[in-house]
RNA sequence: GUCCCCAUCGUCUAGAGGCCUAGGACAUCGCCCUUUCACGGCGGUAACGGGGGUUCGACUCCCCCUGGGGACGCCA
């Protein structure tokens, strides 16, 4: 007989997100973490953080300080923990004492290579692998324990029926209990193993609503065993699709930036980062640009997809620069300035980083790009010979003579400046992108820049004016 | 191989049986604006994987096929 979990939503809402210490927080483990903060904020729960380190050969703290950076710039903070797992052995050992004592879990003497050797000769067979249960307790009676073999625990799974949940992403599942078999719980070494410890785990820490990756589907049914086994009753389960590289394949090293913080050092902001994750897979009618709060207030579990989604620079880079008009230009100036600095650029002197960030936040995607960009408003540009060949020529060089006397005269306004340059351009029958392109090439070698006027303006007049004569120098 | 899940423009998605001549966004193409590059504005190309049902009526419900993804550890 199926027994299913019941939909019911708890007065508080407890979310958690437990990642393993094995590595850097990576795009998809991010937008799970999100998706379970974001529902947590909107029910106005508490959100939980748990550090899942019972691997204890492939958990470092250098991981778990760089999953706590990504959730600290991306804006995730969390109400409790982080708790660790190793912390919490003597609760576990007790929890497994009793499940021998009852009958719940038994010790098991198969070796490894006992069990390679069942698994291979499963699959000659096309048989799913698994463990045959030949030193359950009502199999091993007569058995005695080989001498030199340390045990492992295992979970005895029901034999019969079907666990059935309703998964608030992907709808009802049911999986025969005949597909399980009995889990380790506890190694041979006695560190108690990952499905088991999430258990005791959501038990202990009253989570109501466990928001996961969907590679822990297969995992649920076992754990929603042992969640019964014990006499609690399981938590509602999302389990969050994947999210693939741009060209539809599992994430990997070889799509370049899966970690969070990669794309910190690219220059995106984290709040673009926030809004490009969350449309991943979930919607809220047809907007496209908000904020984390917005998303609080909007976010519903049913309203993720099921189906895998691909990552989209293209659409991150879009939503970036939104972000980046919707910020104040304080802001975004004091956003730009350690970029600045990465770049080698001394912001010191010159320009102000939110006057720059007015000039470029319509022109570039990111802020590495815009640092890149505003190099020249910090420093002298290195003389593009041919360009200024091709630019300064016979025919605009005396406009350029004039003009460089002009502005010594007048104010240094935006406006007086473009006026001097279109002056000097009638003068001598020009058109004014005959002596604008010059200025460019000459004040910021290259001819793409933001408009000309202001960026005069920043630079002052000394500087302006010298950049002017050492390019002139150069072309004479 | 076995089990589980998924399937709307190139991509992210809206769509909960008639509102769909399938909407939005990114990307792309064209035009306008314009001192360059952008921004912005206007417009275009572009999708319900296939086959069966159910129904007066299916993008929407059911089944099969195909195609994708995930899981089968003393990893999480």
């Amino acid at each position: 007989m199926p027994n299913s979990t019941p939909i019911t939503i708890p007065a508080t809402i407890r979310t958690r997100f437990a990642p393993s210490p094995t590595g850097f927080l990576h795009l998809g483990g991010a937008r799970t973490a999100l998706f379970s903060w974001a529902y947590a904020r909107h029910h106005h729960g508490a959100f939980v953080l748990r550090i899942e380190d019972t691997d204890r050969e492939r958990s470092t703290q250098a991981a778990t300080d760089a999953i706590l950076d990504s959730m600290a710039w991306l804006g995730l903070d969390y109400d409790e923990g982080p708790f660790y797992q190793t912390r919490r052995m003597a609760r576990y050992r007790e929890t497994l004492d009793d499940m021998l004592a009852r009958g719940l879990a038994y010790y098991c003497y198969m070796t490894q290579e006992e069990l390679e050797a069942l698994r291979e000769a499963q699959m000659a067979r096309g048989e799913k692998p698994r463990y045959d249960g030949r030193w359950r307790p009502e199999n091993s009676v007569r058995k005695e324990p080989p001498a030199g073999v340390k045990p492992v625990i295992r979970f005895r799974n029901p034999d019969e029926g079907t666990v059935v949940w309703e998964d608030r992403v992907k709808g009802r599942i049911e999986i025969a209990n005949s597909e399980l078999d009995d889990l380790v719980i506890a190694r041979s070494d006695g560190m108690p193993t990952y499905n088991f410890c999430v258990v005791i785990d959501d038990i202990d820490m009253r989570i109501t609503h466990v928001i996961r990756g969907d590679d822990h589907v297969n995992n649920t049914p076992r754990q929603i065993n042992i969640f019964r086994a014990l006499g609690s009753e399981p938590p509602v389960f999302a389990h969050v699709p994947t999210v693939l590289g741009e060209d539809g394949q599992k994430l990997s090293k070889r799509h370049g930036a899966v970690g969070v913080m990669e794309y910190e050092s690219a220059g995106y902001l984290p709040e673009a980062m926030v809004n490009f994750l969350a449309r991943l897979g979930w919607a809220h009618g047809n907007d496209e640009v908000f904020s984390a709060p917005m998303l609080c207030e909007w976010f519903e579990l049913d309203a993720i997809s099921p189906a895998p989604s691909r990552f989209n620079t293209d659409k991150l880079r879009w939503l970036n620069q939104e972000h980046m008009k919707m910020l104040p230009l304080d802001e975004l100036g004091r956003r730009l300035l350690p970029y600045l600095q990465r770049e080698n650029i001394d912001a010191t002197h010159g320009p102000a980083p939110k006057d720059v960030a007015e000039l470029f936040r319509e022109r570039t995607a990111t802020l590495v790009e815009m640092a890149q960009a505003a190099r020249f408003l910090y420093m002298v540009p290195v003389p593009d010979r041919a360009l200024l060949d091709e630019q300064i020529q016979s025919h605009n060089r005396q406009a350029l003579a004039e003009l460089l006397e002009e502005f010594q005269q007048i104010n240094w306004t935006r406006e007086a400046i473009n006026g001097a340059l279109k002056a000097a351009a009638k003068k001598q029958s020009l058109k004014p992108p005959q002596i604008m392109m010059p200025v460019r090439a000459l004040v910021a070698g290259t001819l793409t820049t933001p408009a000309i006027d202001r960026i005069l303006e920043l630079l002052g007049r000394e500087e302006t004016l010298a950049r002017l004569q050492d390019g002139m120098k150069i072309t004479a």
